[in-house]
DNA sequence: TTTTGAGTTGTTCGA
DNA sequence: GTCGAACAACTCAAA
């Protein structure tokens, strides 16, 4: 038998890999070549968190394997049938993409291979349940979350496969070295990368996370979350093998986190559906809504220098570690479309740039909910205050001290509102740029004109 | 086909 | 300080 190729994307791991089982099946004692293609209009749009992200897991995939993991620049379209000609295989092996690019990709790919008799296989996807497959009793699909997540669940998922297969051999051609990463990924605070730190982290949330995480999610002062997106994004760990986990366990803390699995996977099936809500409004009326255009606000709000102390350390917290709290993912977008009036699209591209998880589907759908444009929208009405938000989920100060060092004078809660007290600008700490309870009118205005269109 | 109940994450105001 | 109601109207899911 000829050699088999395993092209890895967003599957950058060797345990429970449906695509790594088959590829070693279809070599049946020959060997399987791992192969990874940097593809640059890919890593245009992927930001430095990611790119570095991305060049560690590689790494780190290679260390794991014992292989020497085949890296080539290209189109894959060019790439993947070239290398598989070379080696004679017979079959290309993937985990499906569900996503606008990559499956249009996989798709053309598809075509070419097929032109040298060569198959391209999909075994697994990203997800528990693969896009598409959760639908209404009418064939349609969902469009409401809680109902999807219940027909979610009793659709099931099969349980992980533990380890890699037995008995497989990796086989390598030339590659190239990995480029280096981007010189600004030196100041970015990223954690340990790769398949191994993601089963460290997920151990060490079901030991000291998962019971409190109903309250303490909400928590950014606080450890309360996985911080398992990333390895989510990259596939260094399997949704299918934290829901296995959670099967055994009890208590409000696995159902909600089980939830979020959930929300995942719904927005990765909003997508599938709709492939254009990744840019445009799910609900058009949005569309014509007034909106202002970016500048100074826009630049202020990147920067974390709105003077809205919770905001900016969220914002800050972002370009700090390429990773926001969830609380603040909220909190931010919120002010963003309801304070500045500026359309989410702004907000999702920035976001996209700088998160170290940034993900099509959960980062353009959370968006939209903000916005009130996309599936199970908040209310018009819900417009996020800033400081209460900080009040009540950072109710000592210590995250707005933590990522804004102008206001590390300020003593507990008072953080959250320097104009309260004499010298609370001492450190050269931003005044307000907006004033909210007249940009939250102006908002429920703004609604006011499109609604019943 | 029609009907009915429900829908992630909030804020403000007035009693 | 606490609590409940109001904040619209619409779309969706399921019986």
């Amino acid at each position: 038998m000829p050699d088999t190729v395993l092209w890895l994307r967003r599957d950058l791991r060797l345990d429970d890999h449906p695509a790594l089982h088959a590829a070693a099946q279809a070599a049946d004692g020959a060997a399987v070549l791992p192969l990874f293609v940097l593809d640059p209009r890919l890593l245009q749009h992927a930001g430095v968190a990611r790119t570095a992200w991305l060049l560690r897991s590689l790494k780190e995939w290679r260390s794991a394997a014992g292989t020497d993991l085949v890296v080539r620049t290209g189109d894959p379209s060019q790439v993947v049938p070239q290398v598989a000609r070379e080696l004679g295989a017979r079959s290309v092996h993937v985990s499906a993409d569900f996503g606008p690019f990559g499956s249009g990709r996989d798709i053309r790919v598809e075509a070419l291979l097929g032109e040298d008799q060569i198959e391209l296989v999909r075994s697994g996807s990203p997800y528990a349940v693969a896009p598409g497959r959760v639908l209404k009793s009418d064939g349609s699909p969902y469009a409401v979350f809680t109902p999807f997540a219940r027909a979610w669940r009793e659709h099931g998922w099969r349980l992980p496969a533990s380890g890699p297969p037995s008995g497989l051999r990796w086989s390598s051609v030339d590659g190239e070295p990995l480029p280096a990463e981007p010189a600004a990924a030196v100041d970015l605070r990223l954690p340990e990368v790769g398949e191994r730190a993601a089963q460290v982290r997920w151990q060490h949330f079901l030991d000291q996370g998962l019971e409190g995480y109903a309250a303490g999610r909400d928590r950014p002062d606080l450890d309360g979350t996985s911080q398992l997106s990333a390895h989510l994004k990259y596939g260094e760990i399997h949704p299918r093998t934290l829901l296995a986990d959670l099967a055994s366990r009890r208590g409000e803390g696995a159902r909600v986190f089980g939830t979020e699995l959930a929300w995942r996977e719904f927005y990765a099936d909003v997508l599938w559906h709709t492939p254009s809500s990744a840019w445009g409004y799910l609900r058009p009326q949005y569309a014509a809504m007034r909106y202002d255009e970016p500048g100074e606000l826009f630049e202020a709000w990147t920067a974390g220098r709105t003077g809205f102390p919770f905001v900016d350390a969220g914002m800050r917290q972002l370009l700090a570690t390429g990773w926001m709290h969830n609380r603040l993912r909220m909190v931010v977008a919120s002010f963003l479309v309801k304070d500045l009036h500026l359309e989410w699209q702004h907000g999702a591209r920035w976001f996209l740039d700088h998160l170290r998880d940034g993900d099509l589907a959960s980062n353009q759908h959370g968006w939209q909910w903000t916005a009130g444009s996309g599936t199970d929208a908040a209310p018009y009405f819900r417009v996020f205050n800033p400081v209460t938000q900080g009040l009540k989920f950072d109710p000592d100060g210590d995250y707005v001290r933590r990522w804004v060092p102008e206001l590390g004078h300020l003593p507990g809660r008072v953080a959250h509102e320097p104009w309260q007290i004499l010298d609370g600008y001492l450190q050269g700490y931003p005044e307000r740029v907006v004033d909210h309870a007249s940009e939250r009118q102006e908002s429920l205005d703004r609604y006011a004109e499109i609604k019943g269109r």
